[in-house]
RNA sequence: GGAGGGGUGGCCGAGCGGUCAAUGGCAGCUGACUGUAAAUCAGCCGGUUUACACCUACGAAGGUUCGAAUCCUUCCCCCUCCA
């Protein structure tokens, strides 16, 4: 592990972020005498990028930090396909205009990771479709067809598993390791881009790519992954009760995003911080040990560190202290998620079932009032006891606001205006 | 092109004329216990509604019937075998 002679290696291998790495010895070699050139590809899929792509994220800011050129490849080309790796079923075809405004939304959260520019480590962001929608057929299967074996192809496990599980493929999704092996290639040609990152379910489709600048261009291109993550409870990383834990601060706010990195589970605390965080090692150990209620000190550290890197420090601290207000003195923090209410409404009482699900705590008035039978719901701290029970002015605090908890943990403020 | 099987709620998967807003499992939400953890136990888990009820939903559109997720017709999609 350690005997690795480039920073980059010794250091994503001692944080475990490494899966597979073909040839890591010959890797390391070319990685200690110089500068050399990284991708990963993100599809356009969505118009945020989510905690599945963060450690996809580290490791091309690692490579930059140690001394490297990363590029960061937007699938605009690509997601016009689909990748059918690791699902069973088909993507939903993007129109061009949702994959044009899913990469201009998306493109933004690179800028907070990597220092972008001209320089020989400067970051690059690229596009594919900018190769890829102007490939003619017939050269293309001369060219590069020729070079891939169907019956190779049929063996890679985004193929295969669909099969076996008679689960249908389409002919436009098989061609997609094609043209993402083409990426690979046409990197190559234009910046020197030798080593292709990505998760391990796209371990099949990377070697493919550098087999494939191997015959077309000679060309030497190494494959890492990275492990594929779930939380010690099993549950696939990044999911709440809203859905996808979000890297944009539009689609989940900084505090949200702060307070799922502060509900990790224990065991996962230094895993997650060595993988999602640029703490020292020796630190990462030392938080790691602390047992019992100690180590939600270690949980404060981390949400704070990764919220930090994705949305700022300030905002980072800022979130931080909003827990700290709203969790440990039960006081009310200025900014937890706000409600404007009319105040001739509040004047006149509103029902609580109303508020909560205009509050955003409750999906529905339904799933309002079930929260409120369940005994979950408070307003100023106070349990709600009645669906209906309004709430007015006279709720107001002295700073002009009402507090709504949905469970522990879910707080809300409403102002009147 | 021929024969057969199938498309059910976020996912998996029952149901096969009424008692079906649809068993069960997973995921999720809330409560208890805790440390804003895990595990465990309990409740909830389409929408509007105090409620009665209504609306939407079992691939799509028609039809039969007092009544259809369940039967018929056409269409779309998928799987298997044959050509």
């Amino acid at each position: 592990m350690s005997t690795f002679k480039s920073e980059f290696m010794r250091t994503v291998h001692a944080r475990g972020m490494v899966h597979q790495c073909s040839d890591a010895e010959r890797l390391d070699e070319l990685l200690a005498t110089g500068p050399r050139v990284a991708y990963i590809g993100f599809d356009c899929t969505a118009d945020s990028l989510h905690v599945g792509h963060l450690l996809q994220i580290m490791l091309l800011r690692w490579w930059q930090k140690t001394g490297h050129k990363p590029i960061a490849l937007m699938g605009g080309g690509t997601t016009k396909i689909g990748d059918p790796s690791g699902r069973d079923e088909t993507r939903q075809l993007l129109t061009d205009e949702q994959i044009v405004a899913n990469m201009a939304s998306i493109k933004g959260t690179f800028a907070n990771y990597l220092t972008f520019g001209d320089g020989a480590t400067d970051a690059v962001m690229a596009n594919n479709a900018d190769w890829l929608d102007t490939l003619l057929y017939i050269p293309l299967l001369r060219d590069v067809g020729r070079h891939f074996s169907v019956n190779r192809m049929l063996t890679m496990d985004s193929v295969r598993l669909r099969l076996e599980r008679d689960q249908p493929l389409t002919f436009l999704e098989f061609n997609y390791m094609i043209l993402q092996s083409y990426d690979f290639v046409e990197l190559w040609k234009r910046h020197l881009c030798m080593v292709q990152m990505g998760g391990s379910d796209q371990w099949g489709n990377i070697v493919m790519g550098a087999d494939l600048g191997r015959r077309m261009a000679g060309a030497e291109l190494f494959a890492l992954t990275s492990p594929l993550l779930a939380t010690s409870s099993g549950a696939k990383m990044g999911k709440t009760a809203a859905g996808a834990v979000w890297l944009n601060g539009s689609r989940l706010s900084t505090y949200d995003f702060w307070q799922y990195w502060r509900n990790t589970e224990d065991a996962d605390v230094g895993r997650f911080l060595r993988l999602f965080t640029e703490l020292p090692l020796e630190e990462v150990a030392r938080l790691e040990a602390l047992g019992g209620a100690e180590i939600n000190e270690a949980k404060k550290i981390l949400a704070t560190e990764v919220t930090g890197l994705c949305h700022g420090k300030v905002a980072a601290a800022q979130a931080a202290e909003t827990a700290r207000q709203t969790f440990e003195q039960g006081t009310l923090a200025a900014d937890l998620p706000t409600v404007e209410i009319a105040r001739a409404r509040l004047q006149a009482g509103v029902p609580a079932f109303e508020l909560f699900a205009e509050a955003g705590l409750a999906d529905s008035k339904g799933e309002a009032r079930r929260l409120i039978k369940g005994g979950g719901a408070r307003v100023n701290d106070a349990a709600v006891t009645s669906e209906t029970q309004p709430v007015s002015l006279t709720d107001t605090g002295a700073d002009g606001r009402i507090k709504l908890s949905a469970g522990k943990k879910r707080h809300a403020l409403v102002r009147a205006v």
